[in-house]
DNA sequence: CGAATTCTTGAAGGTAATCAAATGAAGTGG
DNA sequence: CCACTTCATTTGATTACCTTCAAGAATTCG
């Protein structure tokens, strides 16, 4: 078990402290952080687990269990980003969560978090403007929905070149924690459509795919495919 | 514009007051309501807007443009729901809000609710509340795309007749305020599909079809339905 | 190095979309 | 009240996109 042991490092020597929300909890009940090996569980739904978690290294996917049992995948989390942000006004975890790679967490309690609030504002106004990009970003994944293939590729592409282009690397080298069969998870599309797409991006020019690193040779042209100008290449990839 | 009458009728006579933050905001700005006939815009994307709007008559629609301008249905909105949950953390509207029928809504200052929290921890945990199940409501749409035409139709049947028994219809008598392609756009399915799925169900006798108003004459099934298990009957109805 | 997993590629099939058109309902104005 | 227009719904035929099935290549890992 993860947290079974002392807190760890003090929030001081932390590489996200800037954007850690638990630098503003210097309560009695100290914060604690885990490393996970790739494939553990951060936590599970149901977990009555009244915690978020800062990831601090490493890579994490959450996901649900679709109506027939499938892995769903909501959300790839990087350093800096908090897994279980859909817990503020739930006792318990409604998403699973799971390290992509090493990783390390730290886990906050969240009645600390919420008690915090009163006496901290710009706290609470932090919680709410995390919550309030939780709704934007699952609005934009149901926008992701009605796109084609070829757009949600693109897209993909693009929106993990610029998270990554927020933490610095700031060429246009695409590194990939997860699997094909995730990003498929993530994208709802079958592997062999991610990997097709993927080939063909390639062979068009834009893309530059080597295991799980991606160099964007064109984004203008990605940007266009991502606004559902279709590439024109040949006929339609289809799957 | 509908907003721009005096104050209309206090809270205390209020319908809605009960479920209504409003009632909790007896400040000096008074809230505004307004009538809005079927077709007429609350607000449209982009508004700078600091509003939340509680429905108080009548039904709702809010809804994006994908990506090739379609118009993408998030929401049905009943009396007692609001409109602009969304907004909290944001300056401006992400979506646009529609009558679906002559309604009324109420217009809240979205600050006066934000300074009124710290107040009012209740008030607090109220919005946190709105916007955590709004969350999960997307999520649960994330779902609903990765079902089949057949299940997200039974689904959506089963969701409006509990909306409607929460308001005190008990019978299994579900009123669609909105139109088939309104059901297309928000369930993501073309409005043939959408009838297709409503013939089917209704010669399986599940449910009753009469113009806008559905009679669930068998939940069970339905609910079986929309977990996957499919509809025996003939070959696969498709679209 | 061998087992397991992941990735890629090909071929066939299915579900829902699209295209097309007829029917039905609702609202308008004479 | 009825022709007329408009919009919503239904039904049929065809098509397209992606999935599924199948199998081989490449990588990872023990």
């Amino acid at each position: 078990m993860p947290f079974d042991g002392t807190p760890t490092s003090r929030c001081e020597q932390c590489p996200i402290s800037a954007c850690c929300m638990g630098t503003e909890l210097n309560s009695s009940a100290p914060n604690r952080c885990a490393r996970l090996l790739r494939g553990e569980h951060i936590f599970r739904s149901g977990d009555r687990a009244p915690y978020v978690y800062m990831v601090r290294k490493g890579a994490v996917k959450t996901y649900i269990l679709s109506t027939d049992g499938e892995e769903q995948i909501i959300s790839f989390l990087s350093p800096g980003d908090i897994a279980g942000i859909d817990t503020f006004g739930h006792t318990s975890q409604t998403r699973n969560a799971m390290a992509l790679e090493d990783s390390e967490v730290c886990r906050l309690p969240l009645d600390n978090l919420v008690n915090a609030c009163t006496r901290n504002p710009g706290l609470h106004s932090r919680i709410m403007d995390a919550v309030s990009r939780e709704v934007h970003r699952l609005q934009s994944m149901l926008k992701m929905e009605r796109m084609t293939a070829e757009q949600r590729i693109a897209m993909f592409l693009l929106n993990q070149a610029r998270r990554q282009a927020g933490q610095g690397h700031d060429l246009p080298l695409v590194h990939l924690a997860m699997t094909r069969g995730d990003i498929g998870r993530f994208l709802d599309l079958a592997v062999e459509t991610v990997s097709r797409n993927l080939t063909r991006l390639q062979s068009l020019g834009y893309i530059l795919v080597d295991r799980n690193t991606i160099e964007l040779l064109d984004s203008e042209r990605l940007q266009q495919l991502a606004r559902g100008r279709p590439a024109a290449g040949g006929a339609a990839v289809a799957a």
